[in-house]
DNA sequence: TTAATACTTAACCCCGGAGTCAAAAAAAGG
DNA sequence: CCTTTTTTTGACTCCGGGGTTAAGTATTAA
């Protein structure tokens, strides 16, 4: 794949997914993601196929993001870490990459019409992993006796809603935008109601009860 | 409006409703909603005059059920029970009405393009009611001073996820659809959640305090 | 019973957006 | 250089879905 190639795909991919994520698939016309990329429409069915072929680029991109941010679960630090980081890494998603996070829901909200069935997969195993971490802190001792899954909708929920619903939040806020301290602010407040709301110990905490 | 126009009205708002939140607005065909409302295709534009019209009236419908929810937080009840009403009311909405509420997520991610300036100022104003209500109950120190924006901004994710998100919960959960106890447990949790790590005193408590 | 109004229906129009194509231009390779 | 491959471009086709129309059939009102 040629340097041009390689440069016009990854200019095409980013500007479908800002369309993608603004009007939906259906409303997004393929000669609007050519004119915000500055090329000429056909250059699209050049790189990309189709409409839906694209969008499929555009969705794979996407869910690599969203997989990134699984990360601070599978370590083996103590659950306060773990959870702090987990909020922090998901809250950096939606203010970094809005759009992806945006074309992620709307997918996943009309039933994941085109979802490769191996990416289904690969979030099924993925969540059942999480939620085995959070079961063995459970059964430690570490937190209170949730529900695992239902604790991660909120969680899912509560940070991907500041890419999501940007516009009810700057509507309610009055603020055209959040800045970098509000995003903070939103990690910070929604890490401390969840460790505090699930009696998560301090990391301290943690190991001091280990080395005894 | 005679018997059989609002008869009418309600079959084909309520087709809407489902083809709108199923597929979203650019992807529905008139012609689905009207097989699926049982009627041919020229009755849509009979009693709405156009697509965007019959939408907009699938809207106002929908606002309604989400600003029923609203009321618990305008009582006078205390924080303990007011907030624990409030999430079940809104989890409510996401089980009985769950075509309303992906109508509206999707709406509003999308930039609310279809919603009158007077709802969107009505939405304003009834949040900035809530977050007074959730400073007064901070500042009665029957709760921790937490930003009741986000506070809210959590409560509203977490409970339309379980509308919005279904897919995505069925697949994890390896349930088809979640049964009434299962939205039960999640609207409990999420109280708890919330309570605790609000640090918002039970309701006996508060009453002892103001007897004293 | 009749006139007016409310509702239904089949057949139609039309436009916009997905997708194509063939020829030109530019890059790469020898 | 000239040849081959990659990329660009404007001008096209095609069709699906929004919206219309006009003629019909029920309902209602008096």
């Amino acid at each position: 794949m040629s340097k041009i190639s390689e440069h016009n795909r990854s200019l095409i991919i980013q500007a479908a997914s800002e369309i993608f994520a603004e009007k939906g698939y259906a409303a997004t016309k393929i000669i609007d993601i050519a004119r915000h990329a500055g090329l000429p429409k056909p250059n699209i069915y050049y790189y990309f196929k189709s409409k839906e072929n694209l969008y499929r680029s555009v969705i794979e991109n996407v869910i690599d993001l969203i997989f990134q941010a699984e990360l601070p679960l599978h370590g083996n630090a103590d659950p306060a870490t773990a959870l702090e980081q987990y909020i922090y890494a998901k809250v950096h998603v939606s203010r970094r990459y809005p759009h992806a996070s945006k074309v992620f829901s709307s997918e996943i909200m009309h039933g994941a019409p085109h979802l490769p069935e191996e990416i289904a997969a690969r979030m099924k195993q993925q969540t059942l992993a999480c939620c085995n971490k959070i079961q063995e802190w459970i059964d430690a001792g570490l937190m209170d006796p949730v529900d695992p899954q239902h604790l991660l909708f909120t969680i899912w929920a509560s940070t991907q809603t500041y890419a999501d619903f940007d516009w009810q939040i700057a509507m309610v806020s009055g603020k055209p935008e959040m800045s970098e301290t509000d995003f903070d602010i939103a990690a910070h407040q929604l890490t401390q109601l969840v460790l505090k709301g699930c009696g998560v110990k301090p990391a301290e905490q943690v190991k001091t009860d280990l080395a005894v």
